[in-house]
DNA sequence: AGTGATTTGTTCGTATGTATG
DNA sequence: CCATACATACGAACAAATCAC
């Protein structure tokens, strides 16, 4: 048994390809090899070559043109926006192995942005955890989150402990939370963002503001996080919604 | 009757405010006027400057401190991306004043990623027009469209004449279309994309990247545009999943 | 303009493993 | 243990698009 989720032969080849795609082994518009090459190289069928292809294509990480081949498209990692966002599940949809270091945790009262975006009164008590996220050893991102200390006293101890955001807030009582705004802006890093994100100067940084919120509405973490613009693209997917569109007018 | 969609005179007062921050009339951490100054300033009740400072507390344009006064947050122009999301209401939505300008209109066969998006094949004619975005005399994007001409003949005459494209597709008997997907990324301008926008070389751009689709799910729409980076800020909102959900628990 | 080589797209058939009841 | 359903995987043949000559 590895420590893999992978089941099928498809998902390990398009784990593989897409694993070189993201680190970068294999750069934008180049050809990926032929099917007949691939199936030799993986030693599988043609279906299953295929199905992973067809998946790393719509994921948006290769492009596939009949008559000609298939070829890598951008590199950049993907995160997506939607009311379900979750860190690390983001990243394992891409095959790409999360992994999070803590910089710098610390309690203090809440600044007048904080206290806005908790809708905290000024001054309140609240955690402040600097991380830093990776995706197989690459920086990817470094966040400044808060949460409040009040309802959530020792969170900070439970996070140094390892354990996830997610899995922390089911202790106090949130099974489940949902992403209720992203604010997305681009600006030029400071130094220790670029340290930290082993990035120049001059390469601006893109800069994610969310709230989450539990089943209830209330505001429970807060956070900014700083992303090296060259690495990544942020999508939102209005998918979900067109299918209820869908099934509505069915109806009729 | 003006031209502005202003109905309450709570509107009109958010609107001014809204286009001094926007336009940077009022810069970032300055202090608005008192409640009472800005009564009398607009010779309104305290009711209506209250709810208007409320709506654009809520807007994230300024925020409140009780005890200490109203400070302007951010001067950046607030883009939102959801399924409904219409360009020039958004902008409305800010009370700036939205205009487009046709750069270049042509009918040239889909590129690949073209191809791709209004999931035609290769090589199909599509209509490619180039516009300049303009809010309040200030260029903040420059755009690339593509409507397939098969299946809307002579939308660019229709265009080039100034209609809307919401108007335009309603006459090829689209009452309706959604944004199906939104990917964001950062990246320095072209040079040409840095003289429409008015920006030096060195500041970055964000690129959008949007499929509108219609009721039954068929793209129709595809465009890349840029914006200056330190001139926009995009934001997802799923305050109404949240309300969704809030409904389904109260069933219980 | 045409032909053949190359590459992906589609569809048929068949076999095996796994979860369900 | 058996029947059913489903996912997975291999093989093969032909269609369609692209490209080089």
């Amino acid at each position: 048994m590895t420590s893999k989720p992978s089941h099928g032969q498809w998902q390990q080849v398009e784990e593989d390809i897409a694993h070189d795609i993201l680190t970068g082994r294999l750069s934008p518009k180049t050809q990926l090899p032929r099917e007949a090459d691939l199936m030799e190289r993986f030693g599988v069928g043609r279906h299953t070559i295929r199905r992973a292809i067809s998946r790393l294509q719509s994921r948006g990480l290769v492009q596939v043109e009949q008559g000609r081949g298939t070829f890598v498209r951008d590199g950049r990692l993907e995160y997506r926006l939607s009311e379900r966002t979750r860190f690390s599940q983001n990243l394992l949809d891409q095959g790409r192995e999360p992994f999070g270091q803590a910089i710098r945790e610390e309690e203090i009262p809440a600044s007048a942005s904080v206290a806005e975006a908790l809708r905290l009164p000024r001054g309140e008590p609240v955690y402040h955890i600097v991380r830093r996220g990776l995706a197989d050893e690459e920086p990817i991102n470094f966040s400044n989150a808060y949460y409040p200390v009040r309802r959530f006293p020792g969170f900070d101890k439970a996070r140094r402990d390892g354990r996830s955001v997610s899995l922390i807030l089911a202790e106090y009582g949130i099974p489940d939370y949902i992403r209720l705004r992203t604010d997305i802006l681009v600006r030029m890093p400071t130094p220790e963002e670029a340290r930290h994100l082993d990035l120049s100067l001059d390469k601006p940084v893109i800069v994610s503001k969310k709230v989450d919120v539990d089943m209830k509405g209330t505001p429970i973490a807060y956070s900014e996080s700083v992303w090296p613009g060259e690495r990544v693209q942020f999508s939102v997917d209005n998918t979900s919604q067109l299918l209820d569109v869908l099934a509505r007018n069915s109806d009729f």
